[in-house]
DNA sequence: GACCTGCTGCGGATTG
């Protein structure tokens, strides 16, 4: 044992480890002991799960703690998950066990007896959500400064999933209004497994000084990774004759073979399709072991659930490893299939996003993935969870799908660009780029949320002093004063705060109920959900714009039900079990890909070299992109004219894209943007540089185009803000003027150029 | 062409 590091440590928490047989300190805890024992000021801890984070934390906290006791918490463990905070806290429960520190958790299953008691005696550890933080402002804002007088220190656990988002903001504040209520500051320590982007993780922590954030890394060795992509082809459903050509056929198809020579075949009777393929896979490759197969949609996931039980059962095979694991799944479904995946016996969990942090589930095999993921980030973690054993690589088997060319076809889809975006980000993966976090956003939902919050904590405040509580003291910087009193306003209008005589604001009767509401501990938006009944059982839930008509299918738990009732009122849909029919269609929605991924698809296209982690379908359908790229004057051109036409491949991310189709709105030119390009409804090249040079040289502010977006709500109570404030926000967080004033800029400059030397002929 | 997370107090009846 690292002897000077433990001697650091209170003679208590040495018995304890002494106890649990203990025999030596990871270089992570020996850093954090010395730095939490000897230095002051914030750190954060990365290393990976079950690498000893927590320990690294608590071992110099609890020594602290243990030498002189305080009736009020002296450290808060906040964990973005139930589960984690359970798991937590009887590891921290046996480390106290004899040192005379109490343990409390507090989150929405434990009883309202263990919360009074917290209350009624506050000292030790408390371990807690941020929705349940927020419930000690809500419900006992009086009793604030009694309970944390003496705070010491935050423990925030997997500090990467607050970076940047709703919920990050709501604890940022949260916590900022504790060292408002108790006149503390209390020393932070973040654990986190994976942290793309060091900064912004301190400036989480400490938005003024983040240089004074100190890290402490585990330096594992690096791991050998193996990876491959396979690729699939799907019928499009918008074909005229919806059917399917193999690889061979779509690269003889680029080469300027005639379609109608393939399409004769129409396989459209053709039962077997590309996700029965994919099964068959999955089946070979994921049937021995502990693996993950994550995927982009929980449908999806369902789907191949079901495929890969009708094989299991066609094969007549003796155990059938494969479960499902996602957010809408019941309780006790989720759990069984985490039981088994501890168990070690040979399991594959079809999972979301909901294995992806969190809970420990022992040694992963491999990691498989369908569809490609829309961030090198996510790739990342979810390869992470495989090969965590030493000498063990990570594994990970892609399956990609593109729709199969046919006679209508178009050039986005030719290039098969599901497949480009997955090698694009396997090569960022390679290349260690990741997706740079969002810090810049307003988050004027949450911010509405706080107002409402504080308002409802203190009985009643000055405007200035909600100003310095949450925008100069708080995590909410982007929000300038006019627009902070101009939602003021907007609040006021909505009737959820009003004035006082002497110009103090409280709430107004709306806002009392609307604070007074179940579901406003939360920052962030839910979807509504329907129940999915089987008589008494409760089988999982279901996002509402999902809900079938009554005798339709849905497939949940990796099983076909049909729906034999849907009550409105109570929100249940009743089925039962069946085993023909069709599953519903999933809706599709918008999602986020950042334009670093889409330009590196174009040097996908543009790269001879053939990467080796590829199937040979994948081999065959990439040199088809290419080749079609080559023919259709992709590769020379960005620019694509046909008669009455105008293809433009910026090569730029969802906001980029977005806010060119925002220009041509503005200019009233007819465009329709895909994945990749936007086509212009324009007579010439002419027209079309005359649109680049408007864009080029435009003076429309970033404002006058985010008014021009049809839907501008997009979180919890953004309906209760006025238009001016919400279009402020999509300008700086939804639009990408810059990128798309360069890319028009840059593709001018080429098309003149083209236009100056005859001998290079534009395409088309 | 998306995913995930979270959560009251209070009154009244019943039981030991």
């Amino acid at each position: 044992m690292s002897e000077e590091a433990f001697s650091l440590l209170h003679p208590g928490v040495k018995k304890a480890l002494w106890t649990m047989r203990w025999k030596q300190l990871h270089p992570i805890q020996v850093e954090a002991i010395h730095h939490i024992v000897e230095r002051d000021g914030h750190l954060i801890v990365c290393a990976q799960t079950a690498g000893g984070k927590t320990e690294a934390a608590f071992l110099p906290i609890v020594s602290k703690l243990a030498s002189a006791p305080r009736d009020s918490v002296q450290a808060m463990y906040v964990g973005p998950l139930k589960a984690l905070i359970n798991d937590q806290f009887e590891r921290l429960d046996r480390l106290c066990a004899h040192l005379d520190i109490p343990v409390h958790r507090w989150h929405g299953d434990v009883s309202a007896s263990q919360k009074k008691a917290l209350r009624d005696a506050p000292a030790g550890i408390l371990l807690i959500t941020p929705e349940s933080l927020e419930s000690n402002f809500i419900n006992y804002g009086t009793h604030l400064k009694r309970i944390y007088r003496d705070l010491e220190f935050v423990v925030i656990d997997e500090l990467h999933s607050f970076l940047s988002n709703v919920r990050g903001i709501h604890l940022r504040s949260l916590l900022a209004r504790l060292s408002a209520a108790t006149g503390r500051q209390p020393r932070v320590v973040g654990l986190s497994a994976t942290l793309g982007d060091p900064l912004a993780a301190r400036a989480f922590i400490a938005v003024d000084q983040p240089d004074t954030v100190a890290i402490v890394n585990d330096t594992g060795g690096t791991k050998e990774v193996r990876l491959g992509i396979r690729a699939y082809l799907q019928a499009d459903p918008s074909a005229d004759k919806p059917a399917r050509l193999t690889p061979e056929e779509s690269l003889k198809l680029a080469n300027g073979m005639p379609s109608d020579s393939f399409e004769s075949r129409s396989p459209a009777n053709d039962e077997r399709d590309e996700l029965d393929e994919i099964a068959e896979d999955v089946l070979q490759a994921f049937s021995t072991g502990t693996n993950l197969v994550f995927g982009n949609a929980k449908q999806s996931l369902e789907i191949l659930a079901d495929r890969l039980h009708q094989l299991v059962r066609a094969r007549h095979l003796p155990a059938d490893p494969f479960m499902v694991h996602h957010g809408s799944l019941a309780k006790d479904l989720r759990e069984e299939t985490e039981e088994v995946l501890k168990s070690g016996r040979p399991a594959t969990a079809l999972c979301s996003s909901t294995l992806e942090l969190g809970v420990d589930i022992g040694s992963v095999r491999a990691v498989g993935q369908l569809d490609p993921p829309w961030s090198v980030a996510s790739t990342v973690q979810r390869l992470g969870r495989s090969g965590r054993r030493e000498g063990q690589p990570a594994i990970m088997r892609m399956y990609v799908r593109d729709h199969s060319p046919h006679a209508g076809s178009g050039l986005s889809d030719l290039i098969f660009p599901h497949l480009l975006r997955a090698i694009a980000i396997v090569r960022l993966m390679v290349a260690k780029w990741l997706e740079p976090l969002d810090t810049d956003r307003m988050h004027l939902s949450t911010l509405v949320h706080q107002i409402l919050s504080c308002l409802r904590q203190t009985g009643g405040m000055r405007a200035d002093d909600l100003h310095r509580t949450l925008i100069v003291n708080g995590p909410f910087r982007n929000v300038a004063p006019p627009q902070f009193a101009q939602l003021l306003r907007d609040l006021g209008v909505a009737q959820l705060i009003e004035q006082m005589p002497q110009g103090e604001l409280i709430l107004a009767p709306g806002g009392e109920k609307l604070t007074a509401s179940f579901d406003f501990y939360a920052a962030f938006q839910a979807s509504e959900e329907y129940s999915v009944r089987h008589g008494t059982e409760e089988i999982g839930m279901l996002q509402s714009s999902l809900v079938p008509p009554v005798g339709e299918n849905v497939i949940l738990a990796g099983r076909r039900w049909r729906v034999d009732e849907i009550v409105v009122e109570s929100k249940c849909v009743f089925v039962s079990v069946s085993r023909g029919g069709k599953p519903p269609k999933f809706q599709s929605s918008g999602g986020e890909i950042h334009s670093r991924i889409v330009q590196e698809m174009k040097a996908v296209l543009h790269d001879a070299a053939e990467p080796p982690y590829l199937d040979e379908p994948a081999r065959l359908l990439l040199r088809a992109a290419q080749r079609t790229a080559e023919i259709s004057g992709l590769l020379r051109s960005d620019v694509l004219i046909r008669p009455g036409v105008i293809q433009w491949f910026p090569w730029l991310g969802s906001r980029g894209l977005q806010t060119l189709s925002l220009y041509a709105e503005s200019c009233k030119i007819e465009a329709t943007t895909d994945a990749v390009s936007i086509r212009y409804r324009l007579p010439s090249q002419e027209a079309f540089c005359g649109h680049l040079q408007e864009i080029a040289n435009s003076q429309r502010t970033p404002l006058e185009l985010a008014r021009l977006m049809p839907v501008k709500q997009f979180e919890k109570y953004d309906s209760l803000l006025c238009d001016d404030l919400l279009v402020a926000a999509i300008a700086r967080d939804r639009l990408d003027v810059s990128g798309a004033v360069d890319a028009a800029r840059e593709t001018l400059q080429i098309l003149n150029a083209a236009v100056a030397t005859p001998s290079c002929p534009a395409a088309g």
